[in-house]
DNA sequence: CAAAAAGTTAAATTTTTAATTAACAAGATT
DNA sequence: AATCTTGTTAATTAAAAATTTAACTTTTTG
């Protein structure tokens, strides 16, 4: 009898983590992380570490894809590789802080924004520049280049900004700006 | 001659927008936002307004695709629907915009994150508090339940606080913090 | 009101991506 | 040294997503 009601509240325990782990995966998954991958997460947040093995029993799939499913989280800098003494087996652990996911997940993201368009911005301008300054070429088009030119030119304070927004970020300057609310 | 010279300077303009296209879908692509969807938006970054005829002539691609690709780019809040006289046709114009793009892309994923994740976490919360308010359960399995409750509540800060990002990111007061520098 | 134009929806095809099974490589244990 | 464990790579299969063609609806205009 007694075991009949602890094996239904380990049910209710499951299923109240299926659901956070299930809106977990749908969030992600607004920001192009797959499905699989974000309830890797997800699963693995309520976790304290696992190895492959913990993680293929627990979503019932294959090795393989877990492997690649923790290398794509390590590569978010949302999972990290530990060290549990006694097994020989990789164990790797969620970023369990939401705060330390956003700074990890976002800044990573946006620095690579900001250097790819940045480069792209700079050779596309040495193009433009080369044709404004031809003395040969057509008026008309000379002014659109320079049209060209400048609306790039006008969206790089953007990608400073962008730049500011992860420094602030990562020294947790922000912070001061916009303080965490710790209520009750 | 002087053909041949405005032929090169056109081909000279294309490929510099080209090369930015490229990496402004590539950047997007970081989000989540499909290859495809990317070109087009970076396509209609330099275009004042566009019919979906005008789209397919520049990608290359079917109309329906356009259709759909410019209904995605509207759901992301970076593409509208404008008014041009003189044609029966639907134009469409790309918020050129960055700031504009970074607070109408991200702001609304984040506030979906907070819903659905607030949701959830309330849901789970009260499975979770039958069960730590039952007489009858199992002590050990109570106080697991107690756990996961904490957990989550403990993450509910995170959602208030990405919650008052986006206000002061739709309010405009992150710009006190965080001035846009226009330099030269 | 008929015909044409524009856009969307639906169905089918193609392409891409994810996942599994199987093979392999590296390392530890007997 | 031989075998077993663990994890990764490769090849195949399966599933999902994107794209196109075709059909259909709505709107416009002659």
């Amino acid at each position: 009898m007694t075991n009949h009601h602890e094996e239904n509240s380990r049910q209710t325990i499951e299923h109240a983590k299926g659901l956070v782990i299930d809106s977990i995966a749908e969030t992600m998954d607004l920001y192009g992380v797959t499905r699989s991958a974000g309830t890797l997460y997800g699963t693995m947040y309520f976790e304290d570490d696992m190895t492959l093995d913990e993680m293929r029993e627990k979503l019932g799939m294959s090795k393989p894809s877990m492997s690649t499913g923790v290398k794509k989280l390590q590569n978010y800098n949302i999972v990290k590789q530990t060290f549990r003494k006694g097994t020989r087996r990789q164990t790797f652990v969620a970023e369990k802080d939401f705060f330390n996911f956003f700074s990890n997940f976002f800044t990573k993201k946006w620095l690579r924004e900001v250097k790819t368009n940045l480069d792209a911005i700079k050779l596309a301008q040495k193009e433009l520049n080369g044709l404004i300054e031809d003395p040969e070429a057509d008026e008309v088009v000379k002014q659109e280049a320079e049209q060209v030119y400048q609306q790039l030119e006008a969206s790089k304070p953007y990608y400073h900004w962008l730049q500011k927004l992860v420094d602030s970020i990562e020294s947790g300057e922000i912070f001061d700006f916009l303080p965490v609310d710790q209520e009750k």
